[in-house]
DNA sequence: CAGGATCCAAGGGGATACTG
DNA sequence: CAGTATCCCCTTGGATCCTG
């Protein structure tokens, strides 16, 4: 797919990787280091699909996360500008999330990448299972 | 732009994060990290333009990378399939390193987001500059 | 030339307990 | 409920020196 634009993509990448010099180098690790995080992703993912979610309601559809890791990860997002933190100043506490535009752009950058690898999911199990075989040789 | 098919993308997606329940995870873990990786990036935008080349090549067109990052870099995208490394087995040491199609594959699906992240800089650099005054208040 | 060995600092990810 | 504090281990990125 998107043969069409290949070298011209190729082309404004490069101008990219040369204008990087040191200044823009936080940036890449900054926003790109969410999408390895291991819960960026799918708290960006709850948000689109439910809209203004509270804290606890975020880690019963992510499952798993504990509070701390759901903390630093939203603090994260929220730092990046991806997600908006409300806080109703209320008693019990009363917080919640969503995406801004920016995350919502974000997660629509990121899915078809998000997609691609796991259509290659048998590819990348096969380069494995090669690369352990060949080292074992 | 992309406004077509956006419930689509989404709705793949989280037919994916359903799925993907335990097994599934070394796989974002191992090739999504490349995405945030410090020389990934560098190291296949080089090999996608010069082709095949050898270790100190690579080395100086990244520029700033050392001996054992390079090194630790190289092996791990070779451990994923997105590079193929050809020891010439000789005295000196010759060794080649070039993108395998799934390397090149992965190059054009990380470039869009590459690109909308630094087209976006200024925006989240808004977002931190207004996120730190927020949290001074 | 390619890269291993060693040592280091910083951060990610997590478990557990505590708090306003 | 939302979050902090403390402890832990592991990985990343790096500097420096050494080797076949």
């Amino acid at each position: 797919m998107i043969p069409q634009g290949e070298d011209d993509l190729l082309a404004r990448s490069r101008a990219l990787c040369d204008a990087m010099e040191d200044e823009d180098d936080w940036l890449k690790r900054e926003v790109l280091s969410h999408a390895g995080n291991r819960w960026a992703f799918g708290v960006i993912h709850s948000l689109k699909e439910g809209g203004k979610l509270r804290h606890a309601e975020i880690r019963r559809r992510l499952g798993g996360v504990t509070q701390r890791m759901l903390t630093r990860t939203l603090r994260q997002l929220e730092r990046d500008g991806l997600i908006h933190r409300q806080d109703h100043q209320e008693v019990p506490p009363h917080v919640e999330y969503e995406l801004t535009r920016l995350g919502e752009e974000f997660l629509l950058k990121i899915i078809p990448m998000w997609l691609w690898i796991f259509e290659h999911a048998e590819d990348f199990r096969q380069a494995r299972k090669e690369h352990s075989t060949a080292a074992s040789e």
